[in-house]
DNA sequence: CTATGTAAACAAC
DNA sequence: GTTGTTTACATAG
């Protein structure tokens, strides 16, 4: 694990108190109420977004609550501003630690949730925060005790997801456009230095696209061409960013098999567009369920047994008993990398869940039949139940199952989990959710609308 | 084999 | 042209 290597206490702009937590050094580091700091004022709903702004707002412009940092500006009182704890960086696994050999890392972080993530957005925080003004008349960076270049903060071998991950971890809400990625690249790594070639660019979209622990914000930007906001999810908040490649496919290659010199596979991009088009059109219901997923992809298979795996972390919360991976190269760290563990569940419901982990899966069956569009089929009658035990010979369910590994709006609070441990329960999540149609209409919709704007 | 970087096709805007 | 998605391929380890 190569990110093992890196020292996050000199990548990480944050002071690291003993306990290993991250505050911003524009707070007091280890004081009392840092540690003390009653969370549960901030366990409320989060049904705040990142909302492109009020209208007329875009993402780059600033405000006079918070300074190019995205720290509250001196003397501005800013009550509803996270608390230090908010601040915490992430307990990565760095420092040598081995992700391959400990599947249970996330054991070990059963305290490190963040309960309200994303954190509350001041009311008079109008928009996303850039920390780099379009302009780029002067160094945002000059004077911020958050940024320092040339100082060997950034290490600038660090591979692209993990750059990004310290460019959106330090942003207001941990939210960037793509220029604004861009810029920290110019501004605090060489990626950029070859200025003949847009490669690193590609690479950064790349990796946003690819790699987990980056989603894209509900709402587009107004100004369509800036495209949507990058955030950074709440467990690549909580647990650092992982390898891009778990993203991709995991078919073998196939190299040196081809008949023809034209790819005998979809065509590159083919999937990019009409998906790009058919998440603008789903985004508010489906929330991206299906994104960056290449396990879901009807042309990929699922392998077998039909197991569901952790990675199906729906917003529906679909939620095995007993969790098993879908880890056909065996790699441990596929197989932590959506456990939905942290998210809202008491350390010990945690605990529970890290417990039976590991432990051998039946295999599950569902009558739940899904489309690559989002829709998803239900049983015509409610005594089905939609996922049960099952031989290893009963049908897989969809390689289509849609999923939603973008989690961060809602309903992971209330997930209303099946029985540990059980035979292979599974609870569903519906909040935020509504069906449109009636119970016997098999080609349900869950629409989902978290902003209650109506749609 | 995995992790990563890069190129590129492609769609939408 | 930009943004976003996806696949392919090369390379290092």
């Amino acid at each position: 694990m190569q990110w093992g290597t890196y020292n996050n206490h000199l990548t990480n702009p944050m002071t690291r108190d003993s306990f290993g937590y991250s505050f911003p050094m524009q707070y007091s580091s280890g004081s009392a109420a840092a540690y003390n700091y009653d969370q549960t004022a901030f366990n409320n709903k989060h049904n705040i977004t990142y909302q492109c702004g009020l209208p007329a707002s875009c993402p780059r412009s600033l405000n006079n609550t918070f300074d190019m940092t995205g720290l509250p500006r001196a003397g501005v009182n800013v009550p509803s501003f996270p608390p230090p704890l908010y601040q915490m960086g992430p307990q990565q696994p760095y420092e040598g630690m081995d992700l391959s050999q400990s599947p249970n890392n996330n054991l070990l972080q059963l305290d490190t949730e963040y309960e309200d993530y994303p954190r509350p957005i001041p009311e008079n925080m109008t928009s996303y925060s850039t920390p780099y003004d379009s302009s780029r008349s002067s160094t945002p960076n000059e004077g911020s005790p958050l940024l320092h270049r040339d100082d060997g903060v950034f290490d600038k071998d660090r591979p692209y997801a993990q750059l990004i991950f310290d460019a959106l971890k330090q942003a207001p809400n941990h939210t960037m456009i793509l220029r604004d990625i861009y810029d920290w690249f110019r501004k605090n790594t060489d990626k950029a230095l070859d200025k003949d070639t847009k490669g690193w660019q590609n690479s950064i979209r790349h990796n946003l696209s690819m790699n987990g622990a980056f989603e894209k914000v509900d709402q587009p930007c107004e100004e369509a061409k800036k495209g949507f906001m990058w955030r950074l999810t709440k467990d690549a908040l909580a647990n650092g960013v992982k390898s891009t490649t778990r993203y991709r496919s995991k078919q073998p290659n196939k190299r040196g098999h081809r008949t023809s010199h034209y790819p005998q596979r979809q065509r590159a991009g083919a999937m990019g567009g009409r998906s790009a088009k058919k998440q603008l059109q789903h985004r508010a219901r489906m929330h991206d369920a299906y994104r960056s997923d290449p396990y879901q992809a009807p042309s990929r298979s699922m392998p077998t047994p039909a197991t569901f795996d952790s990675t199906f972390n729906s917003n529906m919360s679909m939620y095995s008993g007993s969790p098993s991976y879908y880890s056909p190269s065996g790699s441990d760290i596929d197989a932590m990398e959506y456990q939905p563990e942290a998210y809202g569940t008491a350390p010990e419901q945690r605990m529970s869940q890290q417990i039976f982990h590991g432990l051998p899966s039946a295999p599950m069956s569902s009558p739940l039949a899904s489309y690559s569009d989002g829709y998803i089929q239900l049983p015509s009658d409610p005594a089905v139940p939609l996922f049960t035990s099952s031989p290893a010979d009963t049908p897989s369910p969809s390689v289509s199952e849609p999923r939603t590994p973008d989690s961060q709006s809602l309903g992971w609070e209330d997930s209303i989990y099946g029985p540990m441990g059980g035979t292979g329960h599974v609870g569903f999540d519906l909040s935020g959710f509504s069906i449109a149609g009636t119970s016997d209409i098999p080609h349900a919709h869950f629409s989902h609308d978290p902003l209650g704007n109506g749609e």
